[in-house]
Parts: C-alpha cells; structure tokens; sequence
DNA sequence: ATACGGTATACTGTATACAATTAATCAGAA
DNA sequence: TTCTGATTAATTGTATACAGTATACCGTAT
C-alpha cells in the first residue's frame, strides 16, 4: 500500500506564497521595481495578509524584495554593479564545488554528465535555445551535486536563481552556447583525472565568460536604447 | 542644527525583534536545539507574537532555525559537517574578496591593516584572547571592506557569523594566534604588491588552518566526553 | 495654470481572536 | 507496573480588527 498524501508533511500557506512569489519575481510577472501591497496579493491569492507577510519576510532575507523607506516593499532592481558582483561570487563558489567533484566523485558519477553534454550537442543544431537553457542547468546540477556541499550547493542555487534572467542571455547567443560545450567537455575531462586545480580554473573562465555575454549584451541594448 | 533621532528611519519591532534573537542564538543564551515557543517569547519580550513571528521567519531563512516538522522552529544544531562545509565556503569566499581587495585597494586603504597587525602583536604578549579575537575580527573587515562587493561582504559577514562561536576556539590556542599574525602580515604583504592570486592562496590556507583547529578541538572534547 | 493645504483614502504595523493540530495528563485495563 | 485511550492543555497557523502613517485627491488662493 502506498503511502497517502495525507502523510506528507503539512504545507503552510505562507510557504506555498513564498514559492510563487518567488517564482513570479524569477519570471517577470511582477515586475521590478514595483511595490508590493499585501491586501491587493492576499485577495488575489484568496488568503488572509498573515501568510503573505511571512512569505514577504523571507524574500526580503532572500533579497528579492527590499523594504521601501517608508514602509512595504518593493521588488529589487538588479544594477549593472550588481549582476557583475553576482557572477563574481559565482565564478568562484561553482568553481569550488566543482574542485570537491572532481576530488569526491566515483567514477559512474559522471555518466549524467557526460550524457548531458551529448543531448548538448544535439540540441545546438537545433537551435532550440529554451531547451539548451533546460540541460545546461542540469549539467551544472549534477556536477555540484557531486560536491556532496549542501550548503554550498544551496547558496549556488540561489545566486543562480537571482539572475537567471539574465543567464537566459547568454546560451541565445549562438557563439557561447557553442562555446559552453566545448567548456563543458574540458571540465568533464579535469574531472575525471581528478584534478581538482584544473577544473576550479576552467569553472572560474566558463562564468567569467558568462558574465561577459550578459554585460556585453546589457551596454549593447543600452545604447539601443538610446539611439531609439 | 542637528537632526533629532526622530528624523531615524522607523525600525520596526520584528527588525529589533530578529537581531536580538539572532544575538542570543550566537552567544548561545538560547541553546542549540530548543524549541522556541512563540507565545512566550512574545511574553518575554511583551510584545504580540506577529512581530515575533516576521523575525521568526527570517530567522529560518537565514538558517539561525528550522522548522519542527510538527510545527513551530527550534534552533539549529551545527553538525561537525556542517562547520567542515562552512569554513570550506568560506575559504574560497573571503579568498576571493582578499583578491578584490589587493587588485583595487588605495596605498592608504591599507594603513589600518598595519595598525590592527601591530594591535594584534601587542595583545599576544598580555594574552587577553578576548581583545584579539576583536581585533582579528576588525583586520579581515577592512580587509574585506576593500572587496567594494557589497554582497561578498554580506555573505562572508553571515557565514562567520554562524560559526562564530567555533572560530572563538582558533584564537584561545595560543599556537595558532601567533601563526595568525604572522598570515595576517604576509597577506599585507601580497596585498602591497597588489598579487591577487598570492593573496588568494594566503587567505585560503589561512582558514583552513582555522578549520583544522577547531576539528582538532572538536575532537579532542569528543574524546574526553567519552573517556569522563 | 501652479502651488498650497486640508480632507479622505489606502496601507502598514501591531495586537487580538479563533480554529485546528499537537503534546501532556491521567484513569483504567492487562 | 506498564500500556492504552480519552480528556485536557498548549501551541501553532490563519484570519480579523484597529490605530497610526503615508499617499492621493481636490478645491482654493496666487
């Protein structure tokens, strides 16, 4: 007999808001910059303001939102400064789970891998950026998983997640997307020789790349923007 | 004419409520593992238990407690791999803003480092661990400060602070203090030639003779609980 | 028109109320 | 005694109420 879902454990409300708060801001629904009013959420979502609120106080730890001066909060506005500084940390913390996969991994690990990087291939003739989008992610997923770093991978999942928009960026282009792989396949190659060093560079190159795209991007619309 | 307190910004009862549950939790006036009941809280601090409840929640967000499964929080009990991970992250965190920090500092930025290696030298001869652990504490700040990443900083300011109670272990240890200084000063020293990838390696060794301090210390009172 | 002041409205911060759930107590049977 | 089950007390999760501020609106004077 399988077990019911009654024995799942209990889901408060303020969790399940927070979850699609959280993922309304990832995906653009609410817009940033714009202020949250909790009696307007909580009609629409049909619940009462005290959930909300804890659901509002976690994304605000989570800096999602940020409290307005004079009361409520409001969506954050991710600067140029701090997406460069996001992907800096980045470059550095994946750099290092991928150094603890490289020296903790067993060898069978590294069959989603390198699984992940062929479906990769197939993908890029396709040009179906949505889907490079979707392995890429779980490339980068089964790799810090092998890190065996609860909190690291954690704390890489959110720095990810913060700037996801703007990783979108980069795989679109079709220069870095090919060049994505060929990265990949280099760290796959470190990794299996168990070298740690090398791989922890070529994390740290692969981001840094990254970074770039979206930033070379960014000043590029901008002076579109301009010009317009 | 000066402006009065009341120009302040409002800080809100969950904010004061949050710091200072967040206080007791770091110098262990609550102790890891208990159960923290709402209403008597709330009592204690004699305000209602919504206030409460908001510095509750981002209490857990930022992993000071966890929720019970059957409801309410408790406060988390760090594992021995727990502190390994959290030193880990750590090494290649504050590494990383030491390397920010050599590659963009001005000459003068760097005078209160100086000062606070001379404080430091000074208090090992009185051996006041109380003063150093100060001390220490205030050199890796400036030292990170010249990062100019804002959220490095944060990141770094919170993981110390989690395990805050198990770095106080490192300096108590006389051996180690003196072999601290003496980082502190080459660090500077890579730091003056502006050597980003020799500060880095400095820095990172340098937590992790901390880490291997207080896993010895660890298992050292883990073997005297048992033979006691 | 534009700026000002005052009133009404909206919103937040805090407290309280209530229902549902969990934990504790205790009486009685094995 | 030790287990079981029922009853009671504690505790959480959610909703609502209310007071204090900030915001928006609108008419009047310049």
């Amino acid at each position: 007999m399988k077990l019911r879902n009654s024995f799942k454990e209990r889901k408060s409300l303020g969790q399940d808001v927070f979850d699609y708060l959280k993922n309304a801001i990832i995906d653009q629904t609410i817009m940033p910059g714009s202020r949250l009013v909790e009696s307007k959420i909580a009609d629409m979502l049909g619940i009462s303001r005290t959930p909300l609120r804890e659901a509002l106080h976690k994304l605000e730890r989570e800096d999602w939102i940020e409290k307005n001066p004079s009361g409520g909060f409001q969506v954050v506005t991710l600067t140029k400064d701090d997406i460069e500084q996001t992907f800096g940390i980045r470059s550095v913390l994946e750099a290092y789970a991928a150094r603890l996969a490289a020296e903790n991994h067993k060898d069978k690990d590294l069959i989603p891998l390198e699984k992940k990087i062929k479906e990769f291939k197939i993908c890029l003739e396709t040009k179906d950026s949505g889907k490079l989008q979707k392995i890429n992610t779980q490339f980068h997923d089964f790799l810090y998983a092998l890190s065996e770093s609860q909190k690291l991978i954690k704390m890489i999942n959110q720095l990810r997640a913060q700037i996801s928009r703007f990783r979108q960026i980069i795989l679109n282009q079709e220069e870095y997307a090919h060049k994505s792989n060929e990265d990949h396949i280099k760290m796959l190659e470190a990794i299996k020789n168990r070298d740690g060093e090398a791989v922890e560079q070529l994390v740290r190159q692969h981001i840094i790349k990254g970074k770039n795209a979206v930033l070379n991007q960014l000043k590029q619309e901008e002076e579109e923007g301009k010009s317009a």
